[in-house]
DNA sequence: CAGTGGTCTAGACCACGCC
DNA sequence: GCGTGGTCTAGACCACTGC
């Protein structure tokens, strides 16, 4: 019942699929599972590799542990919600039945400043692109995107791609250029929206808003995007989910 | 420069204060922390218990790691608040470095009508808490809570405990219910402060703020609490991570 | 090449829940 | 007492980065 040392996955990461499996097929929610000890025997692997691949399913609430209990399958494995959504304005919509649109508003490349350069984690005077976009759902204006870009990961970033043919950015990294997004890191807090991006929006002066700066990482944990935006407030709820 | 093992929080706890401790006085972001091995031979700890304390911070995002060149403040150590991996306005605060300090303005006993039912997971007539507190930060008025409970989980509520002791509600269901909350289910808006509210939190009149629905669940899946809160719109940031 | 984080092992003791 | 998860150690080898 032992693992291939010679995979590109770890030990750990193939036990996290192998119990995922088995908790999908063959366990209820709140079923208890096997003890970290048998386990370790079953797969003859330590106990410590045991702990990370059950810490993972933890971290995604999978499972949950009781201290001199057990490990436990979670009590909402029965349900369809995902947990941990979407961060593509263009997936968000379309699972809501929306139809999604982005119209370039700009695109430029410049230096980048002492700011840029920061958020990014760049050189300063290292070439950036930014790209502001305005975001409509079935034709109403949602949001204001303002993102900046490494313009060396990028490079010939085609307006066609993102505006003619209407691909999310996010496939674009992808397809076009092999970068995976492992992580997006949301700021997220309320303010009044300018005028000028009320006039975007077609909204009132002095409405509030969201305003929202995201940070988006690769596999390498470099940074591959550096996004602000607007977004109408009376257009978006967030879902947050805590668990403990 | 080693740890005590006789206290209450485990080494590698007791090592993510330290660090985090450190970051915030000696640290940019940005900057390179210690060697994995450098901390181990500094606190006299396995490096075990250093990628223990390391993978915490990691988690709540103070820090980041690049296989082959080291470990890394994050880059938004600069700004000033975050919030983010916590639901408890007490604990968020104390991470923070504020006082928080909550004031009991309503406590009242009603049977449920359809609304709270559903909201409870309970029947039409049955029991339910109502409080009412309006939370502060080093004295400053930051959010209003409306927090809704099925009372036949929680009799005997004290106010004693919450507003003269200062205990999180979430203590309180812990250590005197046995109440241990699983999953905390946040629906995030923007809206405009009710006068009401404004006069409370002593904000002006129609400044924008964060309107939060919170669903609150233990380990059996059952709800323990809904919640209803204004916050206001300058002091809070929300931190989203997305995780692939 | 040396130094870094990533993975893995074997073994130990502690704290908790239950009978 | 016994089995459970929680913490900790010492040591090993791998994979990646930068010189």
């Amino acid at each position: 019942m032992g693992f291939n040392y010679n995979e590109k996955q770890p030990v750990y990461g193939q036990l996290v699929d192998e119990l995922r499996k088995q908790i999908k097929n063959n366990y209820k929610p709140n079923d208890k599972l096997l003890s970290e000890r048998e386990i370790m025997r079953k797969y003859e692997v330590s106990r410590n590799t045991v702990r990370e691949a059950l810490s993972e399913l933890e971290n995604i609430g999978y499972i949950y542990r009781q201290h001199g209990k057990g490990t436990f399958v979670a009590s909402w494995m029965d349900d369809t919600t995902k947990i941990g959504d979407e961060y593509s304005f263009t997936e968000q919509m379309k699972s809501l039945g929306r139809k999604p649109e982005t119209k370039i508003i700009e695109m430029s490349e410049r230096k980048a400043d002492e700011y840029f350069s920061g958020k990014l984690r760049i050189n300063v005077g290292d070439p950036i692109v930014k790209l502001k976009r305005l975001r409509l759902a079935d034709g109403m204006p949602m949001m204001i995107d303002r993102t900046y870009l490494p313009a060396e990961k990028f490079e010939n970033l085609s307006i066609y791609e993102l505006e003619t043919k209407q691909r999310s950015l996010y496939n674009v990294f992808l397809e076009d250029y092999g970068e995976k997004v492992r992580l997006a890191d949301e700021m997220l807090s309320v303010g009044i929206i300018s005028d000028k991006d009320a006039d975007l929006l077609k909204i009132a002066p002095n409405s509030p808003g969201f305003m929202l700066r995201r940070t988006t990482y690769n596999h390498k944990n470099e940074i591959i995007e550096y996004t602000i935006s607007s977004a109408r407030g009376d257009q978006f709820v967030y879902n947050i989910k805590y668990k403990h």
